[in-house]
RNA sequence: GGGUUGGUAGCUCAACGGUAGAGCAGCGCCCUUUUAAGGCGUUGGUUGUGGGUUCGAGCCCCACCCAACCCA
């Protein structure tokens, strides 16, 4: 394969370094700071040392203006040939937009008003032999993007902007945990058996045990043994392993929380949610509106996450859709689905249809939070039984911009009623029965509120993404194909 | 798996079936306060892959690969 022009110029001045006994690749600069603390703390006359990638080059002849970058910000620095010691205006010469550099000088103002660095010295940390994308229009390839986050990361500050967001999200969650006793812990997620959820798991290999492990499709079942061995706060944030397709809102791997609070219920976790959520916008972005952006800058939708959220139950919803819809029968429930544009499919149980007309006319049209309630128990395995309706589960069901945001139950804690809902759920695969999570139950397990939230739809939700993709650093895509 | 849209220079994008182009990046020169710096010059392409139609294909047809979106 032949080296295009401009790799081959890259790799031309790297042997000139080393000609030169220069070392392209650097090693320890101790700096000020970050670009963005340096910046913060900038006073002219001041001397700092600063490190970054070199990602804009104006070059005025004697004068050149650069700007140094890094995740934190940019910054301007100033390098006047003839000022430079020794031999360094020649190596000059040699970098390139996309080296790290690491300068040191004093800080001054430009006429035009620009904080800048006037570079006495320099060295260069590392010499890049590709180029970067695009200053300008950046990498709009989706492809690239997901593929080299990096080069993504350098080139968009939109996509730096989300994960800076994330990490602060999930900063917060700790935080606001933390500070209402509830504990952290962690749990396997190489489990024998894969409960806790219903889902296709990923299936490993423990060779010197010989047995076959599954990646956790939820931590939930070894949450509650905790709960079993008296802790009475705990939650676990941390990834969940799912063996489906990818898509838009699905990704193979995924960042969870579930929370379980001892004598708690349903309601408690609702409004524990609501207010965790609440604070984490006003903190991560400021506020309780947020406006999801479409590509040209208008505006898509605004949420609005001010409490109360709305609390309704399910067959009110289900009502509100369609008033005789409990009193028609399986067929008639049917053709009243192809009336309403719900594509159902003729095997379909009758709660299932029931939640097709749910998920398609409630859930994705409802933009602003909404805690559904009092779910049909078939939805919920894992639930405790209403005391006046045993056909229905107190469980909350928070649906923001769409999506399933977070479930919340009181979670059932009787081991034999778990043992039959348990045993329906797994049907002929009894040996996918978790026996040592129900002799758990079996010792006494406390009346307990438990929440899930989704990581990554939440920042969907916060930061606008219409893909799950945007919001997860390494995003599983299919292999690049060999050549 | 089905449908739709797309794949052109390192990046962002043009090109009626008629010589594949621009901006940025790169390379050379000019320029001592620039802000997507500017000016002059210049390199760079098996147009996703393989077939076909045509005097002539980036463009039309077929198959395949890859991606995004919608559906299952």
């Amino acid at each position: 394969m032949e080296e295009s022009d401009l790799l081959a110029f890259r790799r031309q001045k790297l042997r000139q370094l080393l000609e030169r006994k220069v070392d392209p690749f650097g090693g320890r600069f101790d700096v000020t700071g970050k670009i963005g603390e340096v910046l913060q703390a900038f006073a002219e006359g001041t001397r700092v040392r600063v490190a970054g990638r070199i990602t804009a080059h104006r070059n005025m002849g004697k004068s050149q203006f650069l700007d140094l970058s890094d995740v934190s910000g940019r910054l301007q620095i100033y390098i006047n040939l003839k000022q430079l010691p020794g031999e360094q205006a020649g190596i000059f010469q040699l970098v390139d937009i996309g080296d790290f550099l690491g300068v040191e000088g004093e800080c001054f103002v430009t006429k035009t008003g620009e904080p800048t660095i006037r570079v006495e010295k320099f060295r260069i940390l590392s010499k890049t032999l590709r180029p970067l994308p695009d200053k300008w229009h950046g990498i709009t390839d989706i492809e690239i993007r997901n593929r080299q986050r990096y080069l993504d990361l350098i080139a968009n500050p939109a996509s730096r902007e989300i994960f800076l967001t994330r990490s602060r999200v999930v900063r917060e969650i700790r935080q606001y945990l933390e500070e209402r006793g509830f504990l952290e812990v962690e749990t396997p997620m190489m489990q024998p058996i894969a409960g806790g959820a219903a889902a296709q798991p990923f299936k490993t290999h423990h060779n010197a045990l010989d047995m076959d492990l599954f990646l956790r499709i939820a931590p939930e079942l070894y949450l509650k043994r905790l709960l079993v061995a008296g802790f009475t706060k705990v939650f676990e944030l941390n990834r969940n392993f799912r063996n489906e397709g990818l898509s838009r809102r699905h990704n193979p791997e995924f960042t969870m929380l579930e929370v379980y609070w001892a004598y708690a219920d349903f309601e408690l976790m609702a409004n524990l949610v609501e207010d965790m959520i609440c604070t984490l916008a006003e903190r991560v972005t400021g506020s309780l509106q947020i406006i999801h952006k479409d590509s040209q800058g208008g505006t898509k939708r605004t949420i609005n996450l001010s409490p109360p959220w709305r609390r309704a139950r399910y067959e009110e919803l289900i009502r509100r859709v369609d008033n005789s819809w409990y009193e028609r029968d399986h067929e008639q429930k049917l053709t009243r689905c192809k009336e309403l544009g719900v594509e159902v499919h003729p095997g379909m149980l009758e709660f299932e249809v029931t939640q097709q007309v749910f998920e398609k006319l409630v859930e994705e049209r409802t933009i602003d939070p909404l805690f559904v309630t009092h779910l049909p128990a078939e939805l919920v395995p894992l639930a405790k039984q209403n005391g006046e309706n045993p056909t229905l589960v107190d469980v909350y069901e928070l649906i923001i911009s769409g999506q399933e945001i977070s479930p919340g139950y009181s979670e059932l804690n009787d081991p034999v009623v778990q043992r039959c809902r348990l045993t329906e759920q797994v049907g002929e695969e009894i040996q996918n029965l978790d026996e040592d999570f129900l002799l758990a139950l079996e010792h006494g397990m406390p009346p307990a509120g438990g929440l899930g939230v989704g990581i990554d739809r939440l920042m969907m939700v916060l930061t606008g993404a219409d893909s799950i993709r945007e919001v997860i650093l390494f995003p599983h895509l299919k292999p690049k194909a060999q050549e």
